[in-house]
Parts: structure tokens; C-alpha cells; sequence
DNA sequence: AAAACATACATTTTT
DNA sequence: TGTATGTTTT
């Protein structure tokens, strides 16, 4: 395809300072790519080249594409935070820490902060954890030390959440960790306080490029200034009406300020759309126009008109996710390809019941939620076993795995090692290791902690080299593997789990030019949601509206356009958040390119609460015409209330699975006889109620149940 | 020490 | 609602 004349000058910019205010659906991504190609072409070596996209998804896509125009690799393609990792392993020493550290990720901070609560005595009511980090990392973001904050402290309130503050970053440090923000302020100091670092990336990066600019708050801010100290030549792509990062630190004001920050600035403006139909744009533009911080910018559609846009109500939440499912259904009948078709929802816990439909319906689905995976137990045990052999000084991950599985050390005995390494002054694993010298610790639980320590030792001998292995290792000799056999529950998933993150780490192993476990494990803990979108499925994906950013689909679907949903609740009360919503329903919105339907519920069922809902405002100001389940009901082919049961039915009824049908005898080991009241074909998940003799009414999961039947 | 049970509790988005 | 924590039981 030829570049337009903005495009070109975009991609054909050499020196200097360049603002990309770069509209939905603008080229942006080929327009970089392009750029970073033609810098090649034109005798810029590409290991000059430091690109900085938002996920990691993004940089890998970015790679992928600069490869495959068949232009020499070399080029530093990063996320903010992978660069950081970098270069704090690189420059530990002039940054004050260990090329080692952790990295701890929301789980880890909260037991910080809760280990920093206890410790300086606060009201713990009047503060909770993820209250108090949010402040902190709120002071971070704006590269704000303990010192700093101190110095304005006043109230008992804040001071106490100084406290906090400095009680926590100490926590971290005695573990030799960094969490998220840590990163960011680490490198910001780095570059401030090291004008020779600073200097030699000025020389080693000549091109910086730095994309979803409005997203970026003020550490990566000052990053991006230190690294385009010297030459200036920084490029920045970004659209302040897709900033939807404002609650985690980000600043608007960095990509607004940016031709005052570089006063010789090119500046070019994208605003012809080659994504979505005429007809999408017009409400995108509608809505955003809403928003009065704004600077006026265009959508300029280049596709045809297109099918309207759809608002369609429905009575509740379940009908509204069957309904959408059916029509996902009909849009893979006629021909239109699953990958295709994504699910947009304000928040994660409105997947369920899409869930649900899409199960029932035995359409197959993506949900684009990866973190979830590391959230698991059995995969945050192994993760901080490797840990505890990377960075011998974290506690945290050695409390965790110490007595994982049960090997007999209890909390007993955890508290007379941990008061006798703080009496000698000595970290706890080194106070394990003298367990003898300890007083009043049996000689069988010396035997365990002497075990537990060689062991320990022993995996640490085989920590360099690929990770796979060491895994292997880890689990083998740690016995999580028996532990996993044994255990009850969802024993096989569990152990599928570890085998999955096995897996993962070969194909990290074979995918790097130096695998080891250090950067294995630094790796990992920057992986966001939108990292687990597999496109080559061709699965219809379901996520949430900011894991959409960036990504584009032929038909869309936002669900629970409600009040107090999108706009959510939390945001009501400030008109900023508000505009802030409202650019996120933009996003979703500007992600279809040629069908879009939103649609909310007149009731919904929240934490446990049937209520009635308010339609979102942002409907109105779509102007799109607001279609009402009665007016649907008066549609010729509409199917009359339970519009989905017959599907219901359908796959209830199929085979390859046992059925229990109402009034079937069966039997459970352990609450004996009963009978069979519901079930809900659910795959492997289904479900069988039982009102059981004993005069109990069960439900149970059919895989668990162990249920005979009885033969009368 | 672990499982079973009970009860309180807080609910956005994520690198 | 479902999670996360505390309490009792085995």
C-alpha cells in the first residue's frame, strides 16, 4: 500500500525531534516499522535504534515486522520496563543494587506492605495495603523518594504513609527487590545521577522511538529525556484521545507539552482512518467529542459508509451474554472468521457469564487474561523456589517455599530461626543453616532444616545454563511434583499448569542467545494480559477494554454500557476520570472495523445484588438510536423468551458425556442415595444437583462427584 | 499440621 | 459473588 503524504514525512524524518499524533487506525504501527527501516536503509546502524512500545506483545509484533521487510535485526525493541531491567542488570553497580534482584510483582508488594503495617504499629483499619501502595506507587510514578515526600509531610495521616513508605522500601532492598515502579525510578536516578552512563547510552541509542507516548507518566517521562540527551533525536507516537492509563501515573501532559519540551519539533498529524466504516468513525467521534479537555483532532474515514451501529439493550446480564453469543454464533455461520470477533467488557468479572454462553454453545473462545496463570499457587511456588535460588536474599519467596510442601517446619520453629538471625544479625536462610546453634529447636527439626538447606544448595550449584532443566530439577527434588500427584482437587491441572510453565521456559531457553535463570525470571514477571492474545488461534477473544488497546477486530461487541459500569463507579465522582472512561469507550469502539455493537442491561446481578441499571450516558452522546429488549421482541425473527434455551438444550442432549436426567437414582460415596434435580452440561465442568436422602440438596462438579447410578 | 468450616469483607483498569 | 482470612476440628 502507498504511504500518504503524512505518512511519508513521518517515516522519511531523520534528525531531530518528531511528535506523531497518530489517530485510531492511522498507520501508526506501519508507519514505526517503516521508520525504523528506513533508518537502517539509510546507513543508521540498527543497534543505535532503541524502539519503546507498551507490551511486551507490542515489541515482539514490531520485531516480527522489521525482520520480515527483510531488514538486518539488531535494533533494541522493548517495553519501558524490559529496557529498565536491562539496564539496571548492566549498570547495578552505579545503580546501588544487585544485577540479581527480584522482581515483585502485586501479590509479593501486598505481603510487604502488610510485614511494613505490622511493623510500624499503624491503625491497620485506617490503612489498607492496597490503599497505601497505591499512594506510594503514586509517588514513585512521579519519581518522588521517601526523603522527598517527608519533607512536605504533614498530618498524622501522611506521615504515617511516610512511614510506611520508607518501612517498605526497606523491606524491599533487605530482599534485594525491585517492584514494577522500582524499575522505573531506579533507571530515571541512573541516567540523573551517572552523567557518564548517561552518556555512553546518548552514544550506544542515537534513535530513540517511543510509542503510546500519552501513556507514559513522569519516570518514563525523564527516561526518555535522559536517553535523547545529546542528539535529540526522539520520536514520539501517541494519541491523547486513546490515554487510558491516567490511574496508574500517566501524564496527558507528556505528549501535550512535547513540542514545548523539543522547541524544534516536526510535528505530524494521522488523521485519515484506515480501519473502521464511515459509520463506526461517526460515533467514535461523536462521543469523544464529549470530552472537553481535548485538542481538537479529526477522523477522517477513508471506507465506505458500513452498517450501522448497534446500542441494543436486554433484560439482564445473562440474556445480554447469551444474545451476544448467539450473534457471534451467526456471524461464524455466515461465514466470518472466529479470530475475527472480540468481546469487549469493562471489567475481568464480566467474562463469566460470556463464559458460560460460549460454553454452552460449544463455540470455542479466548479469554485474554495471562497473569492469571502466574496467579496460580502451584505456578507461584514453583516461581519463588526459583527465586529463592537466583537471589539468595529473598525472604519473602523463602518463606513461601520453606514449608512447600509440608516438610515439617511450622511456624514454631520459623519463629525461634527468625528471632535468632535478627538477635546475630544475620539473614534467616544463614540462621537455617546454623539450626543447631539455635536453643530449643528438637534435633528432628534441625534434620529438616539441614535437609531443606542442602537441598538448596545443592539446586543452586545448577543454576546457570538453560532453565528448563533447573526446573525439572526444582520440582523433582523440592517435591512439588509428588505433592502435585497426591493432592486432591484439581490435581491435574495443577500439574498441567507446571508442565505448561516448563514448556514455556524451553522455549525460552531455545528462544535466547544466553538463557539463564536470573533473566528468565525478570522476564516473566513483566508479562501483562494482553501478552496471552494468541491471534493465530482465530478464537473469538473476550477482554477487557484495555486489554484491547492496540489491537483491531472486523466485529466488536462491548457489553455492560451501564452507569456505574462504563463509566465505572470509582471515576463518577471526578470529571477527569470521567473524560478518562470515556476515552476508553472510545478505544473499544475504534478497534472494529466493520461491525460494532454495544449493548447494556436493564438489571444486573453485582457481588450477589440483583439490581435495576441506568443505561451509560455515553450512549446518548454516541447518538445511535437506543434499541430496547421490547423493541427487539417485536423483530419478525425473534425468538421469544427464552431465546437461548433451545441452544441449551441442544448440547444437553448430545453425546459423548453421561447424562443425568431429573429423577434419576444415584449414588455418592458419601452422602449415600439421592436424586437427580438439575444439571448443566458445562464440558468437563458440568454440574449435577442432588437432593440426597439425608434430605440435603447438593450441587456438585460431575468430575468430582464420583456419582453412580442405580438401577431401579 | 492439614482439612473442613465459618465468617467477614471488598469489590477497576495493569507494567 | 467469591475470596481471603480466621477458627475449629480431626
Amino acid at each position: 500500500m502507498e504511504l500518504t503524504s503524512s505518512q511519508r514525512v513521518a517515516v522519511e524524518h531523520k534528525d531531530g525531534p518528531l511528535l506523531v499524533l497518530a489517530g485510531p487506525g492511522s498507520g501508526k504501527t506501519r508507519v514505526i516499522t517503516s521508520r525504523i527501516c528506513q533508518l537502517i536503509s539509510s546507513g543508521v546502524s540498527p543497534y543505535s535504534i532503541c524502539a519503546i512500545t507498551f507490551t511486551n506483545k507490542a515489541a515482539q509484533e514490531m520485531r516480527e515486522r522489521v525482520i520480515s521487510s527483510g531488514i538486518r535485526s539488531g535494533a533494541h525493541i522493548s517495553t519501558f520496563h524490559s529496557l529498565c531491567v536491562r539496564l539496571l542488570r548492566q549498570y547495578a553497580q552505579q545503580a546501588g543494587i544487585q544485577a540479581n534482584f527480584s522482581i515483585y510483582d502485586e501479590a509479593d508488594q501486598s505481603r510487604c506492605m502488610k510485614m511494613a503495617l505490622k511493623e510500624v504499629e499503624v491503625p491497620a483499619s485506617d490503612f489498607q495495603p492496597a490503599a497505601v501502595l497505591d499512594r506510594i506507587s503514586g509517588w514513585k510514578s512521579d519519581l518522588e523518594l521517601v526523603e522527598a515526600v517527608r519533607q512536605r509531610a504533614d498530618g498524622f495521616r501522611m506521615k504515617m504513609l511516610v512511614r510506611l513508605y520508607d518501612r517498605y522500601q526497606q523491606i524491599l532492598q533487605a530482599n534485594n527487590a525491585l517492584d514494577f515502579d522500582d524499575l522505573l525510578v531506579k533507571v530515571a536516578y541512573l541516567l540523573k545521577e551517572h552523567p557518564q552512563v548517561r552518556e555512553e547510552l546518548n552514544e550506544r541509542f542515537r534513535y530513540l522511538l517511543i510509542d503510546e507516548y500519552q501513556d507514559t507518566n513522569h519516570a518514563q517521562y525523564q527516561i526518555a529525556k535522559g536517553l535523547a540527551l545529546g542528539h535529540g533525536n526522539i520520536c514520539v507516537t501517541g494519541d491523547p484521545d486513546q490515554s487510558i492509563y491516567r490511574w496508574r501515573g500517566a501524564d496527558i501532559g507528556n505528549i501535550l507539552a512535547f513540542e514545548k519540551d523539543y522547541p524544534n519539533a516536526t510535528v505530524v498529524r494521522l488523521e485519515e482512518n484506515f480501519r473502521s466504516t464511515a459509520a463506526i468513525l461517526a460515533v467514535a467521534d461523536k462521543l469523544i467529542h464529549a470530552n472537553k479537555k481535548r485538542k481538537e483532532k479529526r477522523l477522517v474515514p477513508t471506507i465506505g459508509e458500513g452498517a450501522e451501529v448497534q446500542v441494543q439493550g436486554y433484560d439482564d446480564e445473562e440474556e445480554e451474554a447469551y444474545a451476544v453469543v448467539l450473534k457471534v454464533k451467526a456471524l461464524i455461520d455466515s461465514g466470518e472468521d472466529a479470530g475475527e470477533i472480540a468481546i469487549f467488557y469493562r471489567v475481568n468479572s464480566m467474562s463469566r457469564k460470556l463464559e458460560e454462553a460460549f460454553i454452552r454453545n460449544r463455540i470455542s473462545y479466548q479469554v485474554v487474561r495471562g497473569v492469571e496463570f502466574y496467579g496460580r499457587k502451584e505456578i507461584r511456588d514453583m516461581i519463588a523456589y526459583l527465586k529463592v535460588l537466583a537471589n539468595p536474599q529473598d525472604e519473602l519467596s523463602l518463606m513461601r517455599v520453606i514449608n512447600t510442601p509440608a516438610r515439617g517446619i511450622g511456624e514454631t520453629t520459623l519463629a525461634k530461626v527468625t528471632s535468632w538471625a535478627r538477635d546475630n544479625r544475620l539473614g534467616f536462610y544463614e540462621a537455617a543453616m546454623r539450626a543447631a546453634d539455635i536453643g530449643g529447636i528438637a534435633k528432628a527439626t534441625q534434620a529438616k532444616l539441614a535437609t531443606f538447606v542442602r537441598m538448596i544448595e545443592d539446586l543452586r550449584s545448577g543454576i546457570e545454563g538453560p532453565v528448563a532443566p533447573l526446573m525439572e530439577k526444582v520440582l523433582h527434588q523440592s517435591g512439588l511434583e509428588s505433592s502435585l500427584s497426591t493432592g486432591r482437587g484439581d490435581e491435574g491441572t495443577a500439574r498441567d499448569n507446571v508442565i505448561e510453565l516448563i514448556d514455556g521456559a524451553a522455549a525460552y531457553d531455545s528462544g535466547t542467545d544466553n538463557p539463564s535463570l536470573v533473566d528468565y525470571l525478570q522476564q516473566i514477571a513483566l508479562f501483562s494480559d494482553t501478552d496471552a492474545y494468541d491471534a493465530a488461534a482465530r478464537k473469538t477473544a473476550l477482554m477487557t477494554l484495555h486489554a484491547a488497546k492496540g489491537l483491531e477486530f472486523d466485529h466488536v461487541f462491548i457489553i455492560g454500557a451501564e452507569e456505574g459500569i462504563l463509566p465505572h463507579e470509582r471515576s463518577a465522582s471526578n470529571e477527569d476520570e470521567l473524560e478518562e472512561e470515556r476515552r476508553l469507550m472510545f478505544v473499544g469502539i475504534t478497534r472494529a472495523r466493520k461491525g460494532l455493537e454495544v449493548s447494556f442491561a436493564r438489571h444486573r446481578t453485582t457481588r450477589g445484588l440483583f439490581s435495576r441499571t441506568i443505561p451509560s450516558q455515553f450512549l446518548y452522546e454516541m447518538g445511535v438510536e437506543i434499541r430496547t429488549p421490547e423493541d427487539a421482541e417485536r423483530e419478525p425473527h425473534h425468538q421469544k423468551g427464552e431465546g437461548h434455551g433451545e441452544l441449551i438444550y441442544e448440547a444437553f442432549e448430545e453425546d459423548g458425556h453421561p447424562e443425568y436426567l431429573k429423577g434419576e437414582l444415584v449414588r455418592h460415596p458419601k452422602f449415600g442415595l439421592g436424586r437427580v434435580v438439575g444439571f448443566i452440561w458445562l464440558g468437563e465442568n458440568s454440574t449435577v444437583t442432588v437432593k440426597f436422602n439425608t434430605g440435603s440438596q447438593k450441587t456438585l462438579m460431575l468430575k468430582y462427584a464420583n456419582l453412580t447410578k442405580e438401577q431401579f
